[in-house]
DNA sequence: ATAAGATATCATCGGCGGATGATACGTGGT
DNA sequence: ACCACGTATCATCCGCCGATGATATCTTAT
């Protein structure tokens, strides 16, 4: 629970996880996407797949990354959920 | 959303929205439960609430504490779940 | 076989967050 | 008014995590 809870401790992973929810995504999708540098960006993927929140699989030269349970889509709505009300009671 | 995300980042702080899935508790009461001291569990509180994820009302010389709102709860469920099939599938 | 593209790994460094102990604040009882 | 209890705040220290840059690995094309 703990290691799960730290891999949403950090905002690239957060936009990483939010980007997979969307959908599977290659790794130079997501370095688009997040804006950060490629090392990095495979960093917090090892990270939350170490975690078990994401899994990969190699397609070509490319690796597609996924979400790896409905169960952390819902972790993520969650998240969102609570982030949104935060924002509309100007907790901010 | 990052500073929801961080607020889930620590054992302590996991451990006080657990307790407090299971309904309100005083401070006190808390630090019992966490085993940790009393500075300490004020101080994740402190957080907690600050972000938004719980919410406290005196009562008394005791303070009671509280999830914010159900989809606080429904987070929390929603992390413990992702945390089981974690646990099941050995990724411990 | 070699080169180029895509991803992963590694080492270093700097900053932030948590634990701890001391202390302040507030509240109710006597 | 004073004291005891419950809670909050503050300062310091320390460990860990994320960013960065360099480099390794794997894959496909020529």
């Amino acid at each position: 629970m703990l290691e799960v809870g730290r891999a949403l401790s950090c905002e690239n992973r957060l936009n990483l996880l939010m980007a997979l929810t969307e959908g599977e995504a290659t790794v130079s999708e997501l370095v688009d996407y997040t804006g950060t540098s490629q090392p990095n960006v495979s960093n917090h993927l090892a990270v939350l797949r170490s975690v078990g929140l994401v899994a990969s699989e190699r397609s070509g030269r490319t690796v597609r990354y996924e979400l790896a349970s409905p169960e952390v889509g819902n972790l993520v709505k969650a998240l969102m959920a609570v982030a949104e009300d935060r924002e509309l009671t100007g907790r901010t």
